[in-house]
DNA sequence: TTGTATGCGTTATCAG
DNA sequence: CTGATAACGCATACAA
């Protein structure tokens, strides 16, 4: 590999100047500068980064700690993230929390509890290798995630989460508005059983706001709120597949069911023609995420919509302000949810 | 952020011994350790890796380039590669070479240009962040694919890609036969007219081992050839939907389709149903990755499974020997496919 | 068993 | 307009 000396010997002079003129940090003689870019082609020169990184304490990278690449939501933030960061010569690393070995069917407190570990180990990993920022999708509970977020002293963006602190900021989605439009309109439909199948993360946005929502929508609506009919499906079709059957078959099954995401209402679907239910005939069901799959699955999935990809852009445009400029004040984004009517929904039939 | 050498005049040792210490390169005497142990961890001291990187060349980070984000199939790969990075203290760097809001609608030969451009500029960006290596789903011509590996240097593992090369393997599915497998079940089950709607990719193992296996059952079997039956569906859901349109469209429509991509197959499902077409019963469906949510459309949707996450841990096991000992032999790792039967697929019904 | 000194490839501060 | 030179934080050859 080439360095800044060989290139200056090659183009007589001294390699402060080079330095200079890959920078454009001070005026170079036209004439010099053409010798020394001709040097730099002729050698293939590239600046380490690593001597940069030292330097200046820039490493242009910047991590991405999420729970799992298995979901297409977060891949579409992901997606995002790495689109921006990509323009802004940023580097994205990545990280699940999760294991896919690891069968959430045998969900236990410590596979809970690991995740964690994992997610906090992956924190640190990417401090040592000296990124940026971070931009994290956590499960980690309110006090210990402020903590860590406290002692990296790194500037962050959170995502789906209301933590506040002095070198980060808030990116969640309206999940109350999403859910809200959801509930009314099963409401409107003459819905009055409508069962809710959750994902993991106690202290994540999206579980208490949906939740609330769910509740607030049935209160309102003068309907009471059955807490039998709120399940933990974790993120995860199998065991949504498992509680939708549960669910189905309670002595006055739900006549709707909306669940947190596409995939786990996808695997509602499966569960329910299997116990002899017709989707939305006998079963309205409604996902979360609107993923392109909604548009073919059978019947079409009524979804709410979260514009993951866009948030993915901005999360990383937010970020490398953050980077640029540490002091800036810690600011709270909200994305408004939209639901998204298809063919799994429908008015509610008398029994 | 404390250093070597505020360790050491903690520690009241010579900041040679800190650095002994913590890489355990020399004995030190047991008192002395525990001084110097102490200092590191009252300072909370965390080794600078640039500095570390620019010393010893080792960067500890390595870069995955990929197509897009927005299909799990890779998201899966994607998943193992990071878990066992991760074991090995690497980081992981990313890059999608096709932008999401790119509508491969609109496919020109300029939009499959700009994909490629992408991955040399990515695969340039890794190298300039001094990645000690890279995994690689290329979409570039097998010549120029080859200049550039050479040019870079650098350990690599490609991805369904047979390109030869001084400094990378190659990981490739055995396309041939999970296509086989499909193939020869369908033609059991009295399919004739059997269409292909395949992915991008032109030198890629996956199009080039799939579209032989394909003709080749059909030549087998005694049936014809028939290269209308074959499509570009571009991996994008969207379009396999316009294709599979057209191919029912046909005087003489085929009875059965295979996919490169369950997507896509998924679409196919679709666009048959709207299409008055009943699958299994008109019209067989075989799709390609055996993602999870096979289990749940509707019907459950036959598919070739490709051991997508193995791959992923493998090829990162791989690559992280290659680094560790660059003069190593290159390999070609390859896996077999197998086909899964699900609901998707049924005997030729007379017509 | 421990310490001194050098250099990795940059950027930045001087001085000319 | 240009060039010496120091320093970033660490690993390591060499000395003691």
């Amino acid at each position: 590999m080439a360095t800044l000396k060989d290139v200056a010997a090659r183009a007589g002079v001294s390699y402060t100047t080079v330095s200079h003129v890959i920078n454009g940090t001070r005026t170079v003689a036209e004439e010099t500068r053409e010798r020394v870019e001709r040097a730099i082609r002729e050698l293939a020169f590239r600046p380490n980064m690593a001597a940069k990184a030292l330097r200046t304490g820039e490493t242009a990278t910047v991590g991405v700690v999420s729970i799992s690449g298995n979901d297409l939501y977060f891949a579409e933030v992901l997606h995002g993230v790495q689109e921006r960061a990509w323009n802004g010569r940023f580097g994205v690393l990545i990280s699940y929390s999760e294991l896919t070995d690891c069968c959430p069917e045998h969900w236990s407190d410590g596979y809970y509890a690991d995740i964690c570990d994992r997610e906090r180990g992956h924190l640190e990993g990417f401090a040592d290798k000296g990124v940026q920022g971070v931009i994290v999708n956590s499960l980690q509970e309110d006090a210990e995630l402020e903590e860590q977020l406290r002692s990296l002293n790194l500037p962050a963006v959170l995502f789906q989460r209301l933590v506040k602190g002095p070198s980060w900021d808030n990116f969640v989605c309206d999940d109350y508005l999403g859910t809200s439009q959801a509930m009314e309109r099963l409401i409107s439909l003459g819905h009055r059983r409508i069962a809710l199948v959750e994902g993991f993360g106690f202290e994540s946005h999206t579980v208490q706001f949906r939740k609330r929502a769910w509740a607030d929508a049935l209160t309102r609506a003068g309907i009471g709120v059955d807490r039998t009919l709120v399940r933990n499906g974790r993120y995860d079709p199998a065991v949504s597949l498992k509680k939708t059957r549960e669910l189905l078959a309670l002595s006055d099954p739900p006549t709707a069911i909306l669940y947190y995401s596409d995939s786990m209402a996808m695997a509602g679907i499966r569960a329910a023609r299997d116990a002899g239910f017709s989707v939305p005939d006998d079963l309205s069901i409604i996902g979360y995420d609107n993923l392109f799959t909604d548009e073919y699955s059978v019947p079409r999935l009524s979804s709410v919509n979260q514009m993951s990809h866009r948030i993915g852009l901005e999360m990383m445009t937010r970020l490398a302000e953050r980077i640029e400029n540490p002091g800036l004040e810690p600011i709270v984004r909200r994305y408004p949810q939209e639901y998204i009517e298809r063919e799994s929904t429908a008015r509610v039939r008398v029994r």
